[in-house]
DNA sequence: CTAATTGCAAAAGCTTTGCAGCGCA
DNA sequence: TGCGCTGCAAAGCTTTTGCAATTAG
């Protein structure tokens, strides 16, 4: 059983064609994050007839299984990747769209601090730098 | 005439009764981040009749001429504050829904180092912790 | 006077939901 | 076989837009 599998079944998940390939569509996303319209659109480009609103629905399972994560950039759509164990925050570049992954100590460290001098623990958080290129 | 009037003019924008309200109500906003929604009922409530939309329309061109500033934390809908001098970031507490401000020169400098080690700078970001009180 | 602004209602875009039928276990 | 899953279409929400009437300068 090829390791997709084990991943729906671990998360309690039957699994399905449509489960399947989506999430082996995220695998091997080259850019790994796709809307959910991406999916789709890659969906129907490979001649699976998957439903948009499933789209949404398994994404969402995902999600709430821990299999991927949802961000929401500015432009009103949601954006997917697939969850690993490396915690990242990213960079948008504004005249591209290119999405650059980065993780720093230091600033990770510095959230812990603050959030602990208010009297809070992270529960999770969101950073994302909107870049240009230099000139 | 009120210094309300004057960032309007400042702004290019007319000074419109709808601009005005809506100016005040979000300078006397006690947490002052508010939702189009927010805005809408806290006119609604004041005998103010201005349509939803005209209060989206003067938000957006508040945003535009640097008045207020357009956050997209989770949850579907967008929540706008006044521009002050002093840039910041913000720590949204999952149990209550509070707001807290903050800004770290350690975090920022590092977010200019890192843009910088990629090739790029920094046009703007975001930056929100998600965060639960201490046990 | 004239261009900017507003209100209303309709439309748009993303996402969710109801329901009948299909498919995995 | 039975419950979960899917597809379709319809509905929901936030936000935007078209247009005729109104208003600021």
């Amino acid at each position: 059983m090829s390791s997709e599998n084990l991943e729906l079944k671990k998360a309690g998940l039957k699994v399905t064609l449509p489960r399947i390939k989506i999430l082996s569509i995220l695998e091997s996303a080259e850019n790994h994050h796709m809307s959910a319209e991406d999916v789709y659109k890659t969906l129907m480009e490979a001649g699976d007839d998957v439903g948009l609103a499933t789209v949404y629905r398994v994404l969402t399972q995902f999600e709430a299984a821990g299999l991927v994560l949802r961000h929401n950039f500015e432009g009103g759509h949601a954006v997917f990747e697939l969850a690993s164990d490396d915690h990242h925050d990213h960079m948008v570049c504004t005249q591209t769209g290119q999405v650059i992954e980065f993780c720093d100590p230091v600033i990770e460290e510095r959230q812990r601090q603050i959030a602990e001098e208010h009297g809070f623990e992270i529960v999770d958080h969101s950073l994302t730098l909107y870049v240009k290129p230099k000139k």
